[in-house]
DNA sequence: CAGTGGTCTAGACCACTGG
DNA sequence: CAGTGGTCTAGACCACTGG
């Protein structure tokens, strides 16, 4: 098919055929591409080599595969973007040692409206409640509220949260099978705000994580961060 | 070394061998582990089978490899988060058939110090510049302000922006070798709320992305989102 | 130099799918 | 049934690294 060797690998060949395929619309979403024995015969290279040029577009999420059926075209990705965090309650403690952190809340409270269709519940139902701010060298970084399904993490509130970040606790005693999150711009309520330590109307990152365990929401966790601090940069 | 085979594939027991070396931490960050000779000979298997449990690790960034040298843990991949987001400029025109935008500037300016340093150009340098409000069934969804380096994209003034959103012309005349991009929460001065419809104080999120070409910034996009739309929801 | 990972081969057996 | 992808083997040659 194509000349040209210059001595790349051939897996990398048969992988940029296949793209270009795709690419230019020869073959389209849904369709079947020729099989692992097919490409193997037409660029005159073994099984292996063939299956590691399809098997790696398959992982990187072109190509579905399925045994007995063949490879198909994949519905391109949904355009998405990756928010490297500073932390997220996670090892907050033990990278830094001008860590520090204040426990503002650590109870038992009624679900409002708002936190009850969070986490799937009535509104009225108890749950339990912490919110932490997180302090880097006298700066508050992070506004961390948690609320948890008393059920499913009972001692949940018997925690000493001055060693671990509620977060970092709920990540040890179970293990989510799906994890949502949700970025939202907001200004927070001068309660936070001056929690934090910043201006009253100041805009905020709010980024609101759930932890799921078979269709339940375990715990939702709403963490604000100021706006100010940039929060990532990456490349897709 | 461990027993219990049940079926699962060979290559699976070496992964889950590996990752518990590495979470128990009798393989510390920066350490060589043994290499696929070593593995294939340890459990019994070819060196290709061997070779596919290192080198999907290595893969998903828990080892690194090198040749020569051999393999080592890697450092724990940062903290991140997928963001879909409902657009970013592209197909906005084609998939809402009550979309429509206003175009509110689309010439020439001199680079500020901001713009200089998100473009890596030095202040004053001449640049094209657009601005693009996204609205659909009369509601303003994107504020789209665009920086481009003129010499890279020279037809960018005169296409019609109607027709094609700003980024999905840039998209379409360039390739980039890399993007980048930065989420931050920002309350928009009054020009850009009056041009969204938005209360004067409103807490926005801001996504700046840049497009690069061999180590050059070619374009730098910056959305303007009402915060009040949430933006995303995934899982990771 | 011996050892490493990167690529590649020509076979094999398997569970699975459709007709 | 013939064809598919998933796994696996026992070899091979290569460029590269350190000592």
């Amino acid at each position: 098919m194509t000349e040209a060797t210059y001595s790349l690998p051939r897996y990398a060949h048969i992988k940029s055929y296949i793209r270009n395929q795709i690419e230019s619309k020869q073959w389209r979403v849904g369709d079947c591409i020729p099989s692992e024995n097919r490409l193997a015969e037409d660029f005159s290279v073994s099984r292996m080599t063939a299956r590691r040029a399809v098997q790696e577009l398959a992982d990187q999420g072109l190509l579905l595969r399925s045994v007995g059926m063949g490879t198909f075209v994949a519905e391109p990705p949904p355009l998405s973007l990756s928010l490297e965090l500073p932390d997220f309650g996670e090892q907050f403690t033990f990278t830094n040692p001008h860590y520090s952190n204040r426990i503002i809340r650590l109870d038992t409270v009624a679900a409002d409206r708002d936190v009850a269709s969070l986490l799937k519940i009535t509104e009225g139902d108890l749950i339990y409640h912490s919110v932490v701010v997180h302090v880097i060298n006298s700066i508050a970084l992070q506004w961390e509220a948690c609320f948890v399904t008393p059920t499913l993490v009972p001692a949940y509130l018997k925690q000493n949260y001055q060693k671990v970040t509620p977060q970092a606790y709920l990540n040890w005693v179970l293990t989510p099978s799906r994890i949502d999150h949700q970025v939202q711009a907001v200004i927070p309520d001068t309660e936070t705000t001056g929690a934090m330590g910043l201006a009253t109307l100041s805009a905020c990152l709010q980024i609101t994580r759930r932890n799921w365990l078979q269709g339940e929401v375990v715990s939702a966790t709403r963490c604000i961060i100021p706006g100010s601090h940039k929060v990532g940069v990456d490349l897709d």
